[in-house]
DNA sequence: AAACAAAACTAACAGGTGTTAGTACAATTA
DNA sequence: TAATTGTACTAACACCTGTTAGTTTTGTTT
């Protein structure tokens, strides 16, 4: 046994992760046995350990997977030399906010859970987390200069954009009354729209 | 021995919240033990419970006394006749970035940890939060009726407001930087500036 | 059919959980 | 001084925690 069953519903760890993830999101990390998320997998709790090293690994990977990904898109944003200073940080929240609508217990565990991660991960992703607030200041700072951005304080904006898409968080449970698209249209008017000068 | 020690640092009791508050709010809910909170006030974890019923409890508390708080003060912002809604949304955003900067142990358990709450209080919060968020929604709308607010969606920018202030978490962590003042002048600019007509 | 490897199982571990019962001490009140 | 009250203590409980060791089942490959 082994192939056929990983290429049918991707592999059994992949299956793992997801399920950590949203247990993870919905109890927490401390609350989450690994008796909950082997139920949840159809397997005794024993038998995870066939996959995964431990139940700090899978934190670990969510949170540097997620991490990685927010990076990688802002290095590309960073190296498009065809968009002014408040098109990238349009770009960026637009980025955030198809994260939080779609990838949204993965995200949501990266926010919430990282400071269960062990040394020395945890001071790891805080740190990975300050240099990516920084780059986001630096491109404000830079749309000021060039006077494509209103005088502003780099950092309170930063901190405010970055914390504002949580709120779709909330959103998820009464998707009803709003899609995602609007949502997304009207995050962007309020948050950057005004800071256009 | 009782109301000298009483009047002197506050009731026993209300350290006891204080020190769970600060610690749900660093280590979690789940993660704190009674064992820690007994060490932390002083004493022996069985010692707890001539103050308190429970550990629950404690978390019912710190929820609704900050829910009190919000609710509150957004009754006294409706019932002022004095101010228009774009005014109204700004004392109210004011007010919560005052809790986050002044109360952030207690806000953020609230904002984190109120998912522990044993039914029927955890329903009852939801309820009251979804409560909170429609009225907010409401002085939204009757400010564009008014024309005095641009139309968004009330939705929206009301899960954006609640959201935006959270990052006041990261802001604790590095005050040098900049000072309680000019976060909150920062935070109104950005986040209620760009919503007048 | 035999061999192999992946992944499931049962049983158990050492330590931690919130909480209760019963008791002792120390300070205030009668 | 005697009684009372508030608050601390020790010991213990039933249960839950992540994880391991060793074994068996399962499906595939030779």
């Amino acid at each position: 046994m082994a192939k056929l069953t990983n290429r049918k519903n991707g592999s059994r760890k992949e299956m793992i992760s997801l399920a950590a993830a949203r247990l993870f999101r919905e109890k927490g990390f401390a609350s989450t046995g690994m008796r909950d998320l082997a139920g949840d997998v159809g397997v005794e709790a024993a038998s995870l350990y066939n996959h995964i090293r431990s139940k700090s690994e899978l934190l670990q990977e969510i949170c540097f997977r997620v991490a990685n990904d927010f990076t990688a898109q802002l290095q590309e944003v960073e190296n498009d030399n065809t968009m002014s200073s408040i098109e990238k940080l349009e770009a960026i929240v637009r980025f955030h906010v198809t994260m939080w609508v779609n990838r949204l217990d993965e995200v949501m565990v990266t926010n919430n859970e990282s400071k269960y991660l062990e040394e020395p991960y945890n001071a790891t992703f805080l740190n990975e987390r300050r240099i990516y607030v920084r780059r986001l200041e630096q491109i404000i700072e830079e749309g000021i200069t060039k006077g494509q951005i209103r005088k502003v304080q780099p950092y309170s904006v930063v901190l405010t954009l970055l914390s504002a898409v949580r709120g779709i968080e909330f959103w998820h449970r009464t998707k009803k009354n709003i899609s995602a698209a609007e949502l997304e249209e009207s995050m962007i008017i309020h948050l950057v729209e005004g800071l256009k000068k």
